[in-house]
DNA sequence: AATTAACTGTGTACATTTAACACAAAGGGG
DNA sequence: CCCCTTTGTGTTAAATGTACACAGTTAATT
C-alpha cells in the first residue's frame, strides 16, 4: 500500500431504515431533507462514521441524537458502494435495519427547525433523495426473509401482543395473506410464544388472548 | 458535517473467501503472510479500497492481480469495523463470499516470492491473521445459508457435475449427511438440474449420470 | 332482553412434503 | 464368473402444510 495521499481514504454513512407498529400498520421512519440538493424529498435516517467508532456505534448515536430512539434492534443489510451514489462526494453506505416497538417508538424526539420526520407505511413511501429509495427497497426485502428465518419481530412486539396484530405484521411485510387458524397454530406449535393469561381490552369483537415471545431472538425457520 | 481533518476518513479492505471443490472436498483458497506481524500465519485474500472504485470493482481487481482468478461468482457478506482488528491501523473490513469452478481454479498464478496461497479444506483450516479467522467462519455461515435458499453452488459445478458429487458438497458444507435417494429427488423435482444424457467416466462403481444446473442462479428455497 | 355485527378461538379432514428404507443396475478387478 | 464398489430407482409411513366451518365473547342496536 502506497501513500499517496487520500487515495485510499474513504467516507462512510451509515442509514437505518427503522421499522415499527404504528396503529396496526408497519411503518418506516424517514427524515425530510431541509436544504437543496433534493429539498423536500424524504431520506433515511444516519450519520457519516468516524474513524474512532465502529459503525454500529455510529449508528446507535444517530439514532439517539437526532431521532431520540434508544433500544432500536439493529442487523447489518448490504452496502452500497457505487460511484454515483451522491453527485458530489464519494460516499459510501452501510444499511441497517432497526426495529423498534410501538412504546417506545413514542420517545421520539419532536421534531425542530433542523429535522422533520415522519412514520410512512412501508406500501406508500414518499419521493426520496439519492438512492435512499432503493436503500429502503433493499432493506424491506431483507427484513422480508429476516421475518421467514427467525423471530425477529420480537422487536416490534416486545410483550403483550395478540396473535391477530403479530399476523397483520407478517400480511405487511411479506405482502400476502394468511389464515388465522394455521398461523396461531404454527407459532404455538413451534413454541415461540406463551400465553400471558390476560385478554386485550377495547376491541371490537371477542377479546383477543395476550401472548409474549418466549425465547430471545434467533434464526429459525418459520415459514 | 464539520471538516476536523481526518476525522470521517477511513480505510476499508476487501476480504474474500474463496470457495471451490478440489477432488471432491470443499476448500478455500488462503494466503500466507511474509512479513511481521502475523508472519507465517493465513490471511484472507483483499485489497485497500481506493475512493475511485465501488468495493466489487476492488475485489475483482484484488483476485485477478493477485491470484490470478477470473470470473469469481461473488456476494457481499459482513462488515467488520470493531476498533481493535488490526492493533497498528483502524481498518473496516468488508468480506465477501467468492465461489470458482475447479476447472477456472486451474489458472491460480504460482506463487511468488510474495504471495504464497493454499487450498484448505473448509472443516482444516490453519492458524490465521487478525480476526481472519473469525470472518472466514463467519464467510462460511454465510455460504451456508446460501445453499439452502438458492441455487447459487451452480458456480461451483458450471456443467456435467454427477449428484453423489454435488451431494458431497453440500454435505461437507452443511456439516450433515444426506440420504442419496431423497437428495436425488429434490433436486428433481424442483427442476433445477436436467441430465445430459452423459455418464461419467473412471470412477470405481457404476457410472454416475452427468447433470447441469437448468437455471440462473437465484433464490430460491431448498431445503 | 334479544338480536346483530365484528372479531377471536378451536378442531378436523385432506393434500403435500419429508424421512426412512431395500433392492436392482453397471462397471472394474480378480 | 463372482465379488466389490458405487450409482440409480420406487415404496411406505410420518410429519407438515392447507383448506375449511362453527362456536365464543364483546359492543352496539333494536
Amino acid at each position: 500500500m502506497d501513500f499517496n495521499p487520500g487515495k485510499y481514504y474513504n467516507i462512510l454513512e451509515s442509514l437505518v431504515s427503522i421499522f415499527t407498529i404504528d396503529q396496526g400498520q408497519v411503518k418506516v421512519l424517514l427524515l425530510r431533507k431541509k436544504s437543496e440538493p433534493y429539498r423536500g424529498y424524504w431520506i433515511l435516517p444516519g450519520g457519516i462514521v468516524s474513524n474512532d467508532e465502529t459503525i454500529e456505534m455510529n449508528m446507535i448515536d444517530s439514532i439517539e441524537v437526532k431521532l431520540g430512539l434508544k433500544d432500536v434492534y439493529l442487523e447489518q443489510c448490504h452496502i452500497f458502494s457505487n460511484l454515483d451514489r451522491d453527485p458530489d462526494d464519494r460516499i459510501i453506505a452501510i444499511s441497517y435495519i432497526g426495529l423498534i416497538d410501538n412504546v417506545s417508538a413514542l420517545f421520539k424526539r419532536e421534531d425542530r427547525d433542523d429535522i422533520q420526520t415522519a412514520w410512512f407505511k412501508i406500501g406508500d413511501i414518499p419521493k426520496m433523495a439519492y438512492d435512499h429509495a432503493r436503500i429502503l427497497k433493499k432493506n424491506i426485502e431483507f427484513l422480508r426473509k429476516k421475518i421467514v428465518n427467525s423471530n425477529v419481530l420480537k422487536s416490534l412486539f416486545p410483550s403483550d401482543f395478540t396473535l391477530p396484530e403479530l399476523q397483520k405484521a407478517y400480511e405487511q411485510i411479506l405482502n400476502v395473506t394468511m389464515d388465522r387458524r394455521n398461523f396461531r397454530k404454527k407459532f404455538i406449535t413451534l413454541g415461540l410464544i406463551e400465553d400471558t393469561g390476560d385478554t386485550n381490552v377495547g376491541g371490537n369483537g371477542r377479546p383477543a388472548k395476550l401472548y409474549s415471545f418466549k425465547e430471545e431472538i434467533k434464526e429459525r425457520n418459520l415459514f
